[in-house]
This record gives structure tokens, sequence and C-alpha cells, in this order.
RNA sequence: GCGGGUGUAGCUCAGUCGGUUAGAGCGCCGGCCUGUCACGCCGGAGGUCGCGGGUUCGAGCCCCGUCACUCGCGCCA
């Protein structure tokens, strides 16, 4: 039996012009020309051209045959003439004259075209994920995932980590989020939970001794789904180390991280290792407010409530003095913006939920607007003086909640940069969130509790949590930011039973609670453990970011729906009664029944 | 659970103020075509306008309900 290819099909040269080949692949397009047909034949790698004429004995067989079926030509390689060389194609120099072809499979009319670059419904997609993904660009967002996991391993064994798999089937954590539960068949009644992330675990394996761990791990949340946040499960690069600080992590992670950006942003600027800008967390709320900053955009808020007290413009200064805070963001370079570009950010301020966006417009220095009419041209000056604004720039203005400001300046801030087009371009800027605080005021319970991860170290250690007021306890926290993306959380781990105790007694647990709900990793501890410390980048996200794609199903192989409904596979679905016997379990009627 | 958007041919979409027989491109089927590369030309088939109800002489269009998809909120230590 003859091989199915000699060559695939981007293989093919000049130089290749008079041998004999034999190429397989999918029939990509058709050109029929009644007595004379083009083919391109397409595999993973390529497309070449294949011709055949009525004297070809190919010809009735590929007449015949519909776009997407599977072949196999034999023929010769001939040049193109000159003018029939196509530029856009790697093969374009030559064509396969067809003298020879084998149908592999045929392929029925298709309910949706794999040629071209028309979007289609999510639904047609995600059923018929295999033709979707032989689409060019999802084909391509695939490989480029797979390149970039490789070069993550690679930089991370040349760093000194050393990959370990974790338990999939482990236990239920009693924090985070929602958990898939696994039936247990041997322990009738109890119920394994697929890992949210390997935290525990990895924590252990310091216990252990291994020193710098990492796993592209596969980690599992019963969340709903965003357009960067896949339903159900993703993959996170998760790594630990132990006798570090924050900044032996960072040192460490900043190269990979650089590293494979570099080597996939197709020249786009990348913040250099070693020079993550480090945003304390409360000066991020203040002045980008979001704890998710995007570097790229250039416009600081900055909080100007003081600048309002008993101010002629009566609704801000009755806003401060009852607590709350005004926050500005800068409209740069407005002065021939319409009252209605002004406006119109208002009304989407309003649309967004939020009480309005004020704004004071200003053109070679003259102020317009309600705002600077009852506050006072001097008083508006001496605003933008220390925002640091020119003669030519507007402000808008959040006002409220120190927090609900924050909030709408942020998104303020976001929006004014695109409405002026303000975002740097060809650029992933980097950065740290960091200082988490400890612990937040719960205003409903009327209680503190953990503001982030409750096992992470809080600065200053025990001494901190004895003397301090908890709510002013920062904690060995930080986040990774790029471009407004948060790829990952992190932190240095409280190793230290004693803290731990102290740490969940502030938010109100008995040590016999701690003890029942996190026996495994307090017991470890209690036995020597190594000061630790780690992060997990979003894999998914990071090739999110280098495929350019807004949406997370783009750079995943086969996604879930927005409902964790597996088109393709029909998943969820109900089980045969015997499997659910055996796992001594009983679906209640009404559940399965759809809602009436 | 809540809010926004979308739903018309296999696919992408248009459809005016509520008015005759719902259109186009791609795909499909048939015919023609020897240098195309999104080939071209001629013809044809293909529709429960998501579904149900209502208003009206008359509904793809208006109203109510519902379903699906999607984006966001909640949720994501």
């Amino acid at each position: 039996m003859h091989a199915y290819r000699t060559h695939n099909c981007a293989a093919l040269r000049a130089s290749d012009v008079g041998e004999t080949v034999r190429l397989s692949g999918w029939i990509h397009r058709k050109r029929d020309h009644g007595h004379l047909l083009f083919v391109d034949l397409r595999d993973h790698y390529g497309i070449t051209q294949i011709v055949a004429d009525t004297e070809s004995p190919s010809f009735k067989i590929l007449d015949r045959i519909r776009v997407e079926s599977v072949v196999t030509v034999e023929g010769k390689v001939v040049a193109r003439s000159p003018e029939t060389v196509n530029k856009n194609l790697g093969t374009g120099e030559i064509e396969v004259r067809a003298n020879g072809v084998t149908v592999q499979s045929a392929a029925a009319e298709l309910p949706m075209p794999v040629f071209g670059e028309q979007d289609y419904p999510e639904e047609i997609r995600l059923k018929y994920r295999y033709l979707d993904l032989r689409r060019e660009q999802v084909h391509s967002n695939i490989m480029l995932r797979a390149a970039v996991i490789a070069s993550i391993r690679r930089r991370m064994i040349e760093q000194g980590f050393t990959e370990f798999q974790t338990p999939i089937l482990t236990a239920s954590s009693p924090e985070g989020a929602r958990d898939y539960l696994v039936p247990s068949r041997v322990h009738p009644g109890k119920f394994y939970a697929l890992p949210q992330a390997p935290q525990m675990f990895k924590q252990l394996i310091m216990v252990a001794g291994f020193d710098r761990y990492f796993q592209i791990a596969p980690c599992f949340r019963d969340e709903d789904a965003r357009a960067d946040r896949s339903p159900g499960e993703f993959y996170q690069l998760d790594f630990e180390m132990s006798f570090v600080t924050q900044d032996d992590v960072f040192a460490a992670i900043e190269p990979v991280l650089s590293g494979v950006f570099e080597e996939f942003a197709n020249g786009k600027t990348v913040t250099l290792a070693g020079e993550y800008p480090r945003i304390p967390y409360k000066e991020a709320l203040l002045r980008y407010g979001s704890d998710k900053p995007d570097l790229r955009n250039p416009l600081l808020i900055s909080d100007v409530g003081e600048h309002f007290k008993g101010s002629g413009f009566g609704l801000f200064a009755t806003i401060v003095e009852k607590g709350g805070t005004v926050r500005a963001v800068p409209a740069p370079g407005t002065a021939e913006k319409s009252r209605k570009f002004f406006d119109d950010m208002n009304e989407w301020a309003r649309g967004e939920g939020f009480a309005g966006l004020g704004y004071a417009t200003r053109k070679s220095g003259e102020w317009g607007g309600p705002i600077a009419k009852n506050h006072g041209e001097d008083g508006m000056s001496r605003l933008a003086d220390e925002m640091g604004l020119g003669p030519d720039d507007g402000i808008f203005f959040a006002a409220g909640k120190e927090e609900e400001a924050a909030r709408l300046a942020g998104f303020a801030r976001t929006r004014v940069a695109e409405q002026l087009d303000l975002l740097e371009k060809d650029a992933f800027r980097f950065c740290w969130i960091v200082d988490f605080p400890m612990y937040e005021y719960n205003d409903e319970q009327k209680k503190i509790d953990f503001s982030h991860n409750p096992f992470s170290m809080p600065q200053g250690g025990m001494e901190a949590l004895e003397a301090k007021d908890p709510l002013d306890i920062l904690a060995w926290q930080y986040d990774i930011v790029c471009n407004g993306v948060e790829l990952s959380s992190g932190a240095i781990r409280n190793h230290r039973p004693d803290i731990m105790y102290k740490a969940f007694e502030i938010a109100g647990y008995t040590s016999e609670e701690v003890d029942t709900n996190f026996a495994g990793m307090i017991n470890a501890f209690k036995f020597g453990a190594p000061p630790h410390g780690g992060s997990a980048p979003g894999i998914d996200r990071i090739v999110m970011l280098l495929a350019d794609e807004p949406n997370i199903r783009e750079v995943i192989l086969f996604p879930m729906n927005q409902k964790a409904e597996d088109l393709m596979m029909n998943a969820p679905s109900e089980v045969d009664p015997k499997q659910l016997k055996e796992l001594n379990i009983r679906v209640v009627a009404d559940a399965a029944v759809p809602k009436s």
C-alpha cells in the first residue's frame, strides 16, 4: 500500500518541479472551469493548488466531490507560468497536475463554511467544533496556545522549577467558588470535589521539601461564564517556591512572562522583566479606579473632594460633607469636542447604573459647563493645575461614596481613553498590584472578614495581628495585571500555625474551626514548614492576550457554552439508572423535568 | 437569579409607515466555460419570519408571554 503522502501541503517549491508527489488533505476550494479544474488542497501545514483537465483520470472525481472531503492526490509538480504565480501562497510558484485521486472520506453538505473569516453563531461553531477548528484563525490560535505552553514549560524548567501532577479527585474546600462534586461509589453519600486550584497540594509540596514546583494545572470552578472566563474549567500556570520573599517570587516569574510575551507578541512592546511597576492596591483604586489597571491608558484619576468643600456647586459639596468624595478624570484635548460628547458620557454612566458623570469643559483656559459655573473659575483652575492639566483639557467628575466614585471614575477613565483613542497601541504593559488589605469590614454582617486569601502571610506577621487595627493590616498578596486583564493572584503564604490561628481568630473563627476545616494544611505546618509563596497566571488569558482575541473560547480547543454545556459531546447528560444506583444517587423527580 | 442585545433560507444578512406572491450574497442542485486562486456566466430548489397568545380587515414589523444564543451584573477565598 502506498503512503498517504510524500509531502505536506505547504512543502512544495519551484525546486520540486518535475517530481511525482502524493498529497493528502481537505478540499479547501474548487474553481471549476468546465474543462479545467483547480482544487486548493489543504492540510494542517498549508495549501497546494491541484489542477486537472478533462484528460486527467482524476477530473471526474474531483469535479464531483464536495469541499471539505478528504482526498489523496498523486501527480506531477509543475511550474506555474509567471503571470499565474500566487504570491499569497508559500506553494504559489507550483501546482500539482493530478494523475490519480483517492477519496479517503467524502464530506456531507456543511452546516457552516470552513472557508473565510465570517463570524458564525456560537451554537453552530461549538456543536461542529471540529469544523470550526479547521478554520485558519481558530486553528492558529490553538497552535499558538500549544507553543505558549511549551515555551512556559521550558522557561519554568530553566528557572529551576519541577513539574508535578496533583490529584483531580480531591476534597471539597470550604472556602471559595462552588465545587464540582463527584460521587463516591465506595463511600455512599460521600463526594470528591474537583480542585478549584491545586492550592493545598502545592503548599504541601513545599512542606515536602521540593523547593520549586510548577504545573500547567487544570482548575474547576462551578461559576458562570464571562467573555474572559470559561465556565467550568480552565488552566493556570500554577507555581510555588520555598524560602522566598515577595521580591524573590517577582524575580522568578517576571522573566518567564516577559520571555513568553516577547516570543509571541509579534514585535509588540512588552514590559521588561525587572521593570514591572508595583502599584499598591489602595493607589490602584485611587489613580486607576480599578485593581486591574490598564497601563496602556495614560489617564490618571485624581481625588478632588477637598476642592469641593463649601463649594458653590452644592451637589458635590454635600456629597463631600457626608463623607463621600469626588474623583476627577482628565479629558485631554477636548476643547473642540461638542457638548454631545460630554452629555453622551453622562448618559452612558447613567445607563451603567450610576447617578451620573459630571463634567467641565475648557477651551483656551475658558471654563464651561454647570460645575465650573457654580464652583468658580479660580477654583476650577486650581483643581486643573493640581491635576497637571492644560488649557484645552476637560474633566469628568465621579462623585459619591468613595467606593462608588472610584468605580465610576475607573470606568470613565477607560471610556474616555477609548473615545479619544488614547490607548497605547501594540504593547503589553504588565504591573503588580501589591499590598492588598488582609481584612475588610463586612457591612451586612457587621464583622471583619478576610479580604482576599485567608492563607496569606500578613505583613508584619504576628506582631501586626496583635498590635494593629485589623483593617490597617496589609497582606503579602499580589496580582499580576496585563493590559487591564487580571492574569493571576498570588501570595506569600502563612506557614505558621500560631499566626494562622490568630489570623482566623480576628475573622471570627475558633481554633477548633480552623482545625476541622483546614486539617490537612494546618497539621502539615506543625511538622516544619518552609516559608513559601507563589502564584498562578491563567494560561487561557495569556493566550487570549497574545492572540488578541476578545473571547476566551477562541483559544480553547473544545469550550463549553455560556451555560456550561458541551454542545458537541452533549454534556452534561442524563445517565443510565444503573450508574446512579451504583452511586446510591436518586434524582429528585421534578429536578429532571424541564420547568413547565 | 437579574438587566441589555440578537433570533427571517444550510450560513451571513436586508426587509421602508402594519399592506399584493418575504429578498440578496454565499452554499446546494442542473447547465455553460482551459489559467483560476473569494474564478465567471445562465437557470433552479430551498422559508412554521424562534415558539405561543393577543391587537388589527390585514402582523416578519405593534403588544404580552416564553424559549434559545450572546454580553454584562450577581457569583468567581
